[in-house]
DNA sequence: GTACATGCAAAACCTTTGCATGGTT
DNA sequence: AACCATGCAAAGGTTTTGCATGTAC
């Protein structure tokens, strides 16, 4: 991974070295404050700007997907774990904002998802570096008060 | 569709009319200043700050979608068009942010993601509205330059 | 030593909110 | 007439930027 970083030109930092940490050990949606805050966990002088500027760059690479859950905040999450999962579906409440990954019934989606993945590469000249499906609806609570 | 605000208890005004209108002329992914400044194509007074009020109603009950394309402003477009089509799915690079609607191939893909969808309703008690669906990845000017 | 990365604070930005006024039903 | 919607301006919150300093290579 610091390889990856170096062959983009840039530097592996205390900094960064402890973003991706966070980003690797806790799975989900962090917010870069929450990242910010994780990291001051443990002493140090990390500041809010410069996980905005880490993550930018991971992003830009590929490394990081972000996400926008509509709760003014963006949202960023490993795009790859080592073991193999690594992909990003959701069904999401638009009412509330409840977010569920799911990730049951993959096999058959992912297949396919791969197919279009390929077919859209040659046709449109993309290097595509992953995607993400998303279901908008209502949860069953806000569903009832509706 | 004067119907379908009116059930959600809401009133059918001269500017909620004109963002509809642009919302359905303009196929695009609109942000709310460009609805801002469509509608003042011809003299209004309508504000920016019911702009937002508007999409924020019309998305809230399904009548249209928003994306975020990491470009900072967030995008509306019509959930369903009248010709039935309504998909949305794209084609977005990382690092210079075009996006490309892509239509076609879409066959196999809307039958599995209707699976899909009626799976999750009922394994998750959710009404489902609609869809993205967003691949990731370098265009190829930017793969070049990398 | 050079070039990139950082912290801090200020700025920029999009989006939301308060409030008095105007419009729809 | 009642209630909702609006405009305007101000506030809110997240993200970006400038600049001097520190740090990886």
């Amino acid at each position: 991974m610091q390889e990856k970083l170096r062959s983009g030109g840039y530097k592996m930092t205390k900094g960064r070295r402890a973003i991706l940490e966070i980003l690797t050990k806790s799975k989900g949606h962090l917010s870069a404050e929450d990242i910010y805050f994780k990291a001051h966990a443990v002493p140090s002088t990390l500041g809010l700007a410069s996980v905005y500027r880490t993550l930018e760059i991971l992003r830009k690479m590929g490394l990081v997907n972000s996400f926008d859950f509509k709760d003014g905040r963006t949202r960023y999450e490993l795009a790859e774990s080592p073991g193999g999962r690594g992909h990003h579906h959701h069904l999401i409440c638009t009412s509330c904002g409840r977010i569920i990954d799911y990730g049951d019934f993959s096999g058959k989606e992912l297949n396919l998802l791969r197919k279009t993945e390929k077919h859209l590469s040659i046709k449109y000249g993309f290097k595509i570096v992953n995607h993400t499906v998303n279901y908008f609806g209502l949860c069953g609570k806000c569903n009832k008060n509706e």
